[in-house]
This record gives structure tokens, sequence and C-alpha cells, in this order.
DNA sequence: TAGATAGTTCAGAAGTTCTGGACAACTAGA
DNA sequence: TCTAGTTGTCCAGAACTTCTGAACTATCTA
């Protein structure tokens, strides 16, 4: 699929700030929401589908690429498409329940706002 | 020192990843890692010197503007200086635990950085 | 081999961030 | 009130990042 292998840093090379920058986005914040409860992993179109259906491909490509990078995901070639699972249980041992606060927080946000409407 | 007057948002328009992104630059995080122990508030001046000496003036400036926004501190003016403060009860009311598990984490980093050395 | 599907790459457009220099707000001393 | 000093903001161009359509690569099935 790709013509460059796909890299993902070693756990100890993740950063915190890397971490808030791919998760500062809606959408990949949603994607990594989606992931947290789907651990079978979710390639791209699923991910359109599911997150945002006007999002086009390589829009969708370039966030599981940031996400990627930043040491959230790993991507795994099956066939034609890619798995990508969150590396929860890496990302627990190195910044113990970050990941957990963020989505929690956003979890009250989102109820928060569809109590406004 | 403005000519306009200062903006905060209220804690209920205030979003998680408004948050992660002034969290996401280093300079910035590590303003309010200072912030954090530093209740009495810090102006621009004291930030350059703690924070980065490199750092131009307009700079540092932006970078509070920024984490004013998002919401994370508060700026009052005290005579020719500003005084800047983390918003730190209303934060912990509104996204509980979050803002601890980003500072606890980027502590964590730093003192793994610095034993690799 | 051809056709279908999934994802990547590229390059230009659009948007954001950085920074030096000019400026504005304020203070204190004469 | 004038002047000098200090702090911070604003502006505009440079540098950097993100977005996206189109072309491309990789893989599967038959």
């Amino acid at each position: 699929m790709s013509t460059r292998p796909l890299c993902h840093p070693a756990i100890d090379d993740v950063t915190v700030t890397g971490i808030l920058h791919a998760l500062s986005d809606p959408v990949r914040l949603a994607i990594v929401t989606e992931l947290r409860t789907n651990c079978a992993g979710m390639n791209c179109i699923d991910t359109m589908s599911r997150v945002d259906s006007t999002m086009p491909k390589s829009t969708c490509s370039l966030h599981f690429q940031i996400l990627r990078e930043a040491g959230l995901i790993r991507s795994e070639r099956r066939g034609v498409e890619l798995s990508n699972q969150l590396r929860l249980e890496e990302l627990e041992q190195r910044y113990p329940g970050l990941l957990d606060s963020i989505l929690k927080s956003h979890q009250q946000e989102l109820v928060k706002l569809s109590r406004k409407k």
C-alpha cells in the first residue's frame, strides 16, 4: 500500500507535546475515541464513514500518519487495507492515566454540549 | 499596554482540543508548568528569563495570548505589566484531573530524559 | 492478466505561527 | 507636566504547516 514502510516510534521516544498536538485536532480526537472502544482496529474507509463522511481520503490518510508518528496508533497491513489500533498498553505504561484523562474530559464536553441544545 | 481589552473565554466555552493545542507547544507547556507552582503569576519578562531566554518579546506575548484564548490563564493588568495566572480552580471544575494529568506526564518525561544523559 | 479496492504521494492553495520594529500604556522622578 | 524607562501589543512579511484533488502504488480476486 505504501511505497515507504510504516514507521512507528519507540514508546520511549513518544513525547507529551507530540501526543497533545496529535489530539488537538477534533477529527483525530474522534478517531482515537472510536479506537478506544474498538479494539479490532479501524481502516480509513471505516473512519471516513463513522467520523466525518465529507473528509477526503487523502486527509484521512494524513490524520492516521500523524497519529502513527506521534506514537498513538500502530498500523498493520491486512491485505489491501490497514488496521489501525491504539497503542493502549504501551501508552498506559509510559504515561499512566494521560490518554484516559483526555478522553474522559472530551466525553464530558460532548455530554455538556448535547444538553445545551 | 493593550489597545484592545483583554478577552477571556467563559469556562464553559473552553474546549479540550483548545487546551491540547495550547499545551502542544513546548514553550507554552513550560510556562503552564511554571504557573502551576507559581500562584503569584508571571509576566512576559519573568517568563523569557525562566523559560527561554532566546525567545523574542513578541513571541512571548503571542504565547500568552494563545494560552489566554484557550482559557488556561487569566491576565490582569498590574501597572505597566500583566500578571498571568492559571485558571486552576475553574479548569479543575470543568475538566477534573485533565491539567494535572498532562503536567504529571510531562514531568515524568523530563525525569526520564534527564536520566538518559 | 484485468478490474476492483485501499491507501499514499505530490504539489499548489490555504491557513497558521514566528519575529523585528514601531508603537502604546503606564510609572516615577525632576 | 515633561522625560526616560519599562512592559507589552500590533503589524506585515517570512517561514512553516495543513488540506485536498489527482495521479499513483499495492494488493486481492477471478
